[in-house]
RNA sequence: UCCUCAGUAGCUCAGUGGUAGAGCGUUUCCUUGGUAAGGAAGAGGUCGGCAGUUCAAUCCUGCUCUCAGGCUCCA
């Protein structure tokens, strides 16, 4: 992702409102602790530990105390300080969080600097513009309020931060805020409204999702697809239950690596059973369930499997994020040789998926274990030789990706797919994990050709992810114009006037009997609010038919969004149709 | 879990300390000819829930639930 570069003028207009900012917060709040305030994406932002906190109602208020600051044309100065003057001129304002700041700063031997203009002042280490004149004017907002917790960490204070929308011009800032409100209505819970894909019911429950008719298709067809890839791919299906007793957790070591995202358990005949958060440990034991040799190997296990995961209230977002989830599972259990060419197929499976979709802008992330942390398997060892492989692999696809420490799975490295979805959230589409130390946990073992045990090294892979996810990320990605292929709703059959209601229940009948999801619009609304409905429902295809179709026995088609129209016999659109479906084909990118 | 905002008809939203409003959608009837709203009538609401203040609360106060934006977490 782009960074602003630190000397741009964007930059340092973006860093010095957010001191102004603070100037304007300390004016009403004198009392206010000021934590961090720096510029970010779309603006700024500054966090305050507030007695009184804000409302939204205050931020005009703000704004205005913000331009009379920006308008006396204070000049930005730079000191530096040692580490005690800094200190005590803290405490002098009664600034405590930036005392731990400047305590952190001296540990890593940073300069200490503060920035001072007009009768504010704040450690900071620059640069900002000259003086609050060169703010243009009109080029920045104040947004709206969040909590914050300091230095981000939940055992912290939550602190609250005023979050500022700043460009270079009033343009930007007007054009911002346009494609802003363009992404809202992509979002899946407004198209949802609409659309009717799922519902979230109170009586059901927060985060388990029901799936209505239209996201079942959707769902349906995912599905589909994945499971014609997997057995062009080798993969053997599986299926296993939901509830599981304790002690398979306890030899994964999701307890007590992952309890914190478990459902709490269910106590029975002195027993206890766990919901399963992965489906990873059933897996093991289908392996388990036959002696293995090297011939049965590359072994691989795919199953959509539904998972619940505790998820913060708070966490929970339409279907983004979900506690009740089915995910594209599948485990590929292999020799150290065959792990490299493996984990290959698995990343090129992926791509395959994006080209499908039409998804350009994803990078991957490689997450590795980070030591001490007491979040991963002891095995020091075998993390090492599965760093140095995933990396091998990640080199030879090509795929520009970035490594984070300290994001890996427990019991291995990761490699995440990351998106970005039309809200310009970065979400993981789907996550991998090269395993080498489940086999061992489990005893999982197979007589290689040495007549030898060996332990196999494991695969996890879901590239399309979950369902849940993946369908609300597609709802966005196409803004609920799905191509045929995926619409709940393929085609819509619109006669001129009811004189050609039975024609058109004709055409209907018969593509229904092709296995097309079709729909007659028989109502009594005129033809144009007939056309309107079709567009408004965004369907994929319309056929009209009237008196010049029906003379001919053809059809006029229409793509939803075109105004291009063609007039074709009735036998030959359904062949162009199925032959559509069949290739998954969208006719917006496709070549046809 | 916490911070801020918001909950009025299926949807989008007005509104008032004194019997609840619009548009769209829906239902019924009439109408019907070629590309984004034909007409008429009707149904539809414990104004999120509980408690308090008041002669009277959808409106004011408190609590609670749900939702949205954050933070944290994450598929």
């Amino acid at each position: 992702m782009e960074k602003t570069d630190i000397n741009s003028d964007l930059y340092k207009i973006r860093h010095s409102l957010a001191h102004v900012l603070a100037q304007a917060v300390l004016e009403i709040r004198p009392d206010a602790k000021l934590g961090f305030g720096p510029p970010i994406d779309s603006g700024f932002y500054y966090d305050f530990d507030l007695t009184e906190p804000l409302s939204t109602e205050d931020l005009p208020m703000l704004e205005k105390r913000m331009r009379q600051i920006i308008k006396k044309g204070q000049v930005f100065e730079r000191e530096e300080l040692g580490h005690e003057e800094m200190v005590e001129r803290l405490d002098k304002d009664n600034q405590g969080y930036k005392i731990e700041q400047v305590e952190d700063l001296s540990a890593q031997n940073e300069i200490l600097s503060l920035y001072r203009n007009g009768p504010f002042w704040d450690l900071c280490e620059g640069p900002h513009v000259d003086s609050t004149r060169d703010i243009p004017k009109n080029c920045f907002s104040l947004d709206s309020l969040a909590g914050a917790y300091w230095k981000g960490s939940e055992e912290n204070n939550m602190m609250q931060r005023v979050y500022g929308l700043a460009f270079e011009t009033g343009d930007e800032l007007k054009e911002f805020k346009e494609k802003r409100q363009l992404a809202m209505e992509r979002d899946h819970r407004k198209l949802n409204i609409k659309q009717h894909y799922y519902a979230i019911s109170e009586e059901v429950g927060k985060g388990l999702p029901l799936w209505l008719p239209n996201g079942t298709v959707i769902r349906e067809e995912l599905e589909k697809l994945a499971k014609e890839k997997e057995f062009l791919a080798g993969y053997k299906r599986v299926s296993t239950p939901h509830i599981t007793r304790e002690e398979l957790f306890h030899t994964s070591g999701h307890l007590p690596f992952y309890e914190d995202s478990m459902f709490p358990p269910m106590e029975m005949d002195g027993e206890r059973l766990f919901l399963k958060p992965m489906n990873c440990p059933h897996h093991h034991m289908i392996y388990k369930a036959e002696p293995r040799s090297y011939r049965d190997l590359p072994l691989r296990l795919a199953e959509y499997g539904t998972c619940y995961r505790y998820e913060q209230s708070g966490e929970l977002a339409g279907l983004l994020r979900v506690r009740g989830m089915t995910m594209n599972d599948a485990h590929i259990y292999c020799s150290p040789e065959q792990a490299k060419e493996e984990l290959l197929n698995v990343l090129n499976l992926h791509t395959q998926y994006y080209e499908l979709f039409g998804l350009k802008d994803f990078w991957m992330r490689l997450s590795l274990a980070e030591k001490d942390t007491g979040k991963f398997v002891d095995e020091p060892e075998l993390w090492q030789k599965a760093e140095t492989l995933i990396t091998e692999v990640m080199e030879e696809v090509g795929v520009p990706y970035e490594a984070v420490r300290g994001e890996a799975a427990f019991y291995g490295p990761k490699i995440d797919f990351q998106v970005t979805n039309v809200i310009g959230r970065e979400e993981t589409a789907s996550t991998n994990q090269l395993d080498l130390v489940m086999g061992k946990r489990f005893g999982l073992t197979y007589i290689a050709s040495d007549n030898q045990e060996h332990t196999p090294i494991i695969i996890h892979r879901a590239p399309l992810g979950t369902h849940e996810r993946f369908v609300a990320f597609l709802i966005e990605h196409y803004g609920g114009a799905f191509p045929t292929w995926l619409a709940p709703l393929q085609v819509r059959v619109i006669p001129v006037a009811s004189a050609f209601n039975e024609y058109a229940h004709g055409l209907n009948d018969s593509l229904f009997s092709s296995f097309v999801r079709t729909e007659l619009d028989d109502s009594h609304d005129s033809f144009s609010k007939k056309i309107r409905s079709a567009a408004v429902a965004k369907i994929p295809n319309i056929l009209i038919v009237g008196e010049n179709e029906q003379a001919g026995q053809t059809v006029t088609w229409q793509r939803y969004g075109s105004k291009d129209r063609k007039t074709l016999a009735f036998d030959a659109f359904i062949e162009l149709l199925q032959e559509e479906i069949l290739k998954r084909q969208d006719w917006r990118t496709d070549d046809q």
